[in-house]
DNA sequence: TTGACAAGTTAGACACAACTAACTATATTC
DNA sequence: GAATATAGTTAGTTGTGTCTAACTTGTCAA
C-alpha cells in the first residue's frame, strides 16, 4: 500500500502545491486552509494526506501538524515552477487578465513536463531580453481597440 | 438525463476529438478506431459514445454509424484548433519534439479556453511574421550543444 | 445459407475523487 | 476545569471513467 510510485494525479498535485504555498506564506498548512484554498470539503483533505503521505511526500499524523518531506518539497517546488512559467507565459507574453490565467495555468501545469518547462522558462527569459518585448500584447490590444 | 449542460469532462472531449480526426481523414469513425485511437477498451467507447449522444454532440445507434451533430464539429473544432495551436506553440516556437510536444497538447488543450487559444493563435501569427522568427530555437540548442 | 470471425455491447468490478452527515479530538474562554 | 466552539476524521454515498469476461450482432466467404 506504500504508494511510492513516480507519477501524481492532477488532483494530488494540486494538493501537494497548496501545502507548499501555504507553507512558504508563513502559516503552518492546516487542513481547513488546504480544504479553503482548493474550494474543497474538508473530508476530501484528509483522504488526499493519507495519499500523499503513503507516498512518503509529506510528514502526517491525524490532529497533527503537515509538513513536506524533502522529497516532497522537490515535487511541489518543480509543480510550482511549472505553474509560475505558464502563469508568465499567458500574462507577460499573450497578456492575459491575471484571474484568467491562473485558472489555466493550474489546469495545465499538470500537463507539461520538465522538458517543456526548461524551454519555456528560458523562452520566458529570451523575451523579456529583448527591446520588443511586450509587442504582441500592444498589437494584440490595438487590435481589439480597432474592432470596438 | 439529457446532460446538455455546457462544460465537457477531459476525458469526452477526447473522444469527440478522436471523431472529429477519424471522420476528417476519410473514414467513417468506427467505435473500434476511437478505441484504438484513444488508447482505451472497447466498452469505454461504448460508455462515452452514449454520453456524447445524451449531449447532443453526435448521433449514434447502436451498432451503428457514428456521426457529429453540427453542436458536436463546432466543439469538435475548438477542441482541434486548441490542441493544434498548443502543439505548434511547443513545436515551432519552444522547439519541443514532435510526440512530447502532441502528449502535452493533448492534455493542455483542456486547461486553455476562448481567450487564450484566440492570443496564443494571434501569437503564432504574429512571430512567424518576423525576420528572426525561431531565434529562441537556435539559442536553446546552441545553449544545450555547449554544454555537452 | 450457414459457420466463423470481427465489431459492438452488457454486466459487473474497481479506483479515484468528490460530497454530506455525524462523530471525535483539540483549543479557547469564562 | 467544565462548557463550548472549531478543526479534523469516519462512514457511507455518488459520479466518472476505466477495465475484463462474456454475450450479441453483423458481415463475409465457402
Amino acid at each position: 500500500m506504500s504508494e511510492t510510485g513516480k507519477q501524481l494525479s492532477a488532483s494530488l498535485e494540486d494538493y501537494l502545491e497548496a501545502i507548499f504555498l501555504l507553507s512558504q506564506s508563513g502559516k503552518v498548512a492546516r487542513s481547513k486552509d488546504i480544504a479553503e484554498h482548493l474550494g474543497v470539503a474538508r473530508p476530501s483533505v484528509t483522504g488526499a494526506l493519507r495519499s500523499l503521505t503513503s507516498r512518503r511526500l509529506i510528514h502526517y499524523k491525524p490532529y497533527g501538524y503537515i509538513t513536506l518531506t524533502e522529497k516532497g518539497l522537490r515535487m511541489a517546488g518543480k509543480i510550482s515552477r511549472r505553474h509560475a512559467a505558464l502563469e508568465s507565459f499567458f500574462v507577460d507574453i499573450l497578456g492575459v487578465e491575471h484571474a484568467a490565467a491562473e485558472r489555466a495555468a493550474c489546469m495545465a501545469e499538470h500537463a507539461v513536463g520538465g522538458d517543456i518547462t526548461a524551454r519555456l522558462t528560458a523562452y520566458l527569459d529570451f523575451v523579456a531580453g529583448q527591446q520588443d518585448a511586450d509587442a504582441f500584447k500592444l498589437y494584440y490590444d490595438s487590435l481589439r481597440n480597432v474592432q470596438s
